[in-house]
DNA sequence: CGGGCTATGTGTGATACCGAACAGAGATTT
DNA sequence: AAATCTCTGTTCGGTATCACACATAGCCCG
């Protein structure tokens, strides 16, 4: 860790694990048009209908991907955080999706411009092996999220979300409300709530306005569907937690 | 039509939409290792865990493309007609999948080797553009499809689902049971019963064991959700029908 | 520090969908 | 023609989730 602080600020775009996964010489070329960028909660990245100019490559932000229904009623399709990219279309050939990506956890990450990454994309061979492999992935959880949406409870899902969320956060308190998770995961504010509120009693997480904190993280475990573990499987390893306690350690798996 | 007879036995192959959008080079070339195929209802094209060993490109087949859980309920995350392929993983990177793929409706398509796929996909622009394109396609399709699967009635979605399977069978019968229905949405076989009786009822179907006919395409189209329009535009000009109706030339948009 | 905004808590029906069990009807085989 | 299998029809009760409505409480900002 200290070490990276010593290292060029572009380094740090290696915390996303698309951009380390690039041989060196692709990473230096593309890391030229490197633009960090911060994300408040809330923000859109792309709204259906409009024409993508830039890619985002979270490092510590992390993105949903949605599709809002004529209703305003919305559902999620995959999240991406600091193992992926946002805006994949951009190199799979439309230039405009159906779908949104907003961000839900704010945080950090690197642009790159569209017809940057097309070039690279359609130069290198490194470069496009890593994204065509990562959209296979994102497929992978597109489907699974579409099987746990139709079988499972909402509190299963929510502890699924609040698990891959944490893999993604390094932390074990995740910035939301009930009403953001709501509309991510496409139910009622209310249900939300009252899961939450069991949850809390049970002494697996426990929040405020706001904020979560997952005080167990192993009640979690013994409560989400096996989309959780099926999902994690293609994920690079999680960041480690800042301060990791004993019980959660145990718990991964 | 008469001229398709009289061309060669691979140009049927063009009926794919994929291969009909290749350069005459790359078709030429692809089309010396493209297998003609016919599949029964049911037949496995791939299951989670196995290497693929070929693409198929459907002509007349549908495939669903599916998840199955633990507990053996599945969800349809997509299906591939003549509009698409059944095998992108081969070219975006992994060669298993977690998914599943099977045979929906029977009829043909052509299979070309995995090995020789990948050649082609690294070795052509087009082909290359090709696919890609699909899958991103493909994505949108799971999207709609997962939002849908968390929103909508169990009536809309098989109307959804009859009025996708019509745009790729070119007929307005249906070769299916309602068991199988029930399996690819991931509902119970009682509510397909239902709600199929209902339709037959308002004059919208009518069926007899394992065949659905769709009389009044209209009425599928005032019961369907937003999802069958948004999936609808982006794919390529459904088959016409063989004994095209007065009511159904109207009722296409 | 108080006003106002937003997040959370709770209740009361309504209903769509589920789970299981079984009867009848249509195909297919012998 | 009889036996068998599979598909379809129908019932019952149970429950998760929804839709709406409103109370309370935490937080931010002037």
């Amino acid at each position: 860790m200290s070490l990276l602080v010593s290292l060029p600020a572009s380094s740090l775009a290696r915390r996303n694990s698309l951009l380390a996964a690039l041989p060196v010489a692709d990473f230096e070329r593309l890391s030229a048009h490197l633009e960090p960028f911060t994300m408040p909660v809330g923000a859109i990245l792309y709204e259906p209908g409009t024409r993508l100019r830039h890619a985002h490559f979270p490092t510590t932000a992390v993105v949903s991907l949605h599709y809002v229904l004529e209703t305003g009623a919305s559902a999620e399709s995959a999240g991406v955080g600091f193992e992926g990219v946002v805006g994949i279309s951009l190199f799979m050939g439309g230039d405009t999706t159906a779908s949104s990506a907003t961000v839900q956890i704010a945080g950090s990450g690197y642009t790159v411009d569209a017809l940057v990454l097309r070039k690279e994309f359609a130069g290198s061979g490194a470069v496009q092996r890593v994204l065509l492999n990562y959209t296979q992935k994102l497929i992978a959880q597109m489907t699974q999220t579409a099987a746990c949406n139709r079988h499972h409870s909402v509190e299963q899902q929510i502890c699924r979300w609040l698990l891959m969320t944490l893999d993604r956060v390094a932390s074990r308190e995740i910035v939301v409300t009930q009403e953001m998770m709501a509309g991510v995961l496409g139910v009622r504010r209310e249900s939300v709530t009252e899961v939450a509120g069991e949850l809390q009693r049970a002494g697996v997480i426990s929040y405020r306005r706001g904020h979560i904190s997952v005080l167990h993280r192993e009640g979690l475990n013994s409560r989400v569907c096996e989309c959780y573990a099926a999902v994690r499987h293609q994920m690079p390893r999680p960041i480690p937690e800042s301060r990791p306690h004993a019980t959660e350690s145990l718990a991964i798996n």
